[in-house]
DNA sequence: TGTACATCAGTGAACGCGCGTTCACTGATGTAC
DNA sequence: TGTACATCAGTGAACGCGCGTTCACTGATGTAC
């Protein structure tokens, strides 16, 4: 049956699967205790491990850590690719209703992965290099996006005059770097402007804020329909487009 | 000198002052460990007691984060209402750029106490009653704003039609019922929008979202830039009007 | 196919540390008469 | 003004606990010849 010549790929499959085991168990003491009092012993424990025999599979307990980042970063950016990329392209007021409800989705889903990359940073903790790949995976939908909006709406950059001054152009230059020269300044500040926008709503309603403010039956429409009115007011992307 | 009169005003004004010290060397703490993981035993170290000493003044570890959240709130509040109050009161749009800049202002300033109150929430730890007052008092002033936005612009109360379905409108009543009747819903839920931006783009500044984003030095600026562009756009309160 | 050796996962004890909370106590400060 | 008593801030030891990381080790699994 082979046993020699797939013995390699045993072993390294029973530690890929320890080490995917030990992130799921990481991932749901999250959960519990939070990113900054995370448990590498906890952990072991959860698992049937001892808890030196982690170091097998993480350096450290902020190795576990950055693991646990770049999975969240990775998990939100298949959703919201999955969700957009199933919408028309041509739709393009329709990919970004899709793109942020993901984020939403998948941030209610996982509350405490969402807080983990979006919420406070955890104290002592600073992320290495290896997480920025990952991180960028959901912004370049947005990026995406803005691109088809300029080239659809080519000229008229947006509804109102440029908005503030030239400094705040300026500010913007690493966004507008990685838009590429096709998105104006104008619709870059106003694409910055709907991204805040929506990660801010995100954040208060996981974080507590919206308590008292809106009904949490009525949340994911009042979000669909803040969403909608930042692609047409803010993009110039109307809802429901003659076509 | 009426040592005996005063003599219990002694005592008590020892104890205020006591308590005020164990306060802030647990803010100071903040920084360095993060609300989840605030030791009790540190805070007494720097104020220069014994760890049981602290029970004398607050009954447990969650009691002194309790008083440290309603302390940020009120921070937060007083900066805000200050930066508000110095505004002509006919100068709604001056108003609500200067109530926006404080927030920004003060969270940059106090970055852990923002985090402790707009940040992921304390695992393990749940918010008393007493922390809801002083939380509402930020948002006190964009109620403000948006009642005097209502009367100075009845009838058209946005640039744009009615944004989402009817149930977007019932999910905020509570919200509406805060601002009272003289608010129409659309401007509502233009003002919640504006608000939750304001708050989106300062926690991305401040949690490091927007790194390679925008650059640091021109943030402020490019701040006020959006914040100007909702107050214009959504609120319908252009600025530098003509008087 | 069989043997000798190398690799590697996991063990268990130990290191030095910090934590929240309790309790009986000591003295100093205030109050009542 | 003076004394007896009550209040209260702060002490220091102890409770039972958990933490990250290290180290020498045991056995099982793989590799080379």
């Amino acid at each position: 049956m082979g046993t020699q010549t797939t013995a390699g790929g045993v072993r390294a499959r029973a530690r890929a699967e320890m080490r995917q085991a030990i992130l799921d168990a990481a991932r749901d003491h999250l959960a519990v205790d939070g990113a900054a009092s995370l448990s590498l012993r906890a952990v072991a424990r959860d698992v049937g491990m001892v808890s030196s025999a982690v170091y097998r599979y993480f350096e450290s307990r902020d190795a576990l850590l950055t693991a646990l980042i770049i999975d969240a970063y990775n998990a939100l950016g298949e959703a919201a690719e999955a969700a957009e990329a199933a919408v028309d392209r041509s739709d393009v007021a329709g990919r970004w209703r899709a793109t942020a409800t993901a984020v939403r989705s998948w941030a209610l889903a996982n509350p405490h992965q969402y807080a983990l990359v979006y919420g406070s940073p955890v104290p002592g903790y600073v992320a290495p290099q290896d997480t920025v790949g990952p991180a960028t995976r959901v912004t370049a939908l947005l990026a995406g996006i803005l691109r088809d909006v300029a080239r659809e709406q080519p000229g008229a950059s947006g509804s109102g005059a440029q908005s503030g001054t030239d400094d705040a152009l300026v500010a913007i230059a690493p966004m507008r770097e990685y838009l590429g020269p096709e998105v104006p300044a104008d619709l870059a500040q106003r694409g910055l402007l709907a991204w805040t926008s929506v990660f801010g709503w995100v954040s208060f309603e996981l974080f507590g804020q919206l308590h008292r403010v809106v009904e949490p039956d009525g949340r994911a429409t009042a979000f669909v329909a803040q969403v909608d009115r930042l692609g047409a007011e803010m993009l110039g992307v109307p809802v429901v487009p003659s076509d």
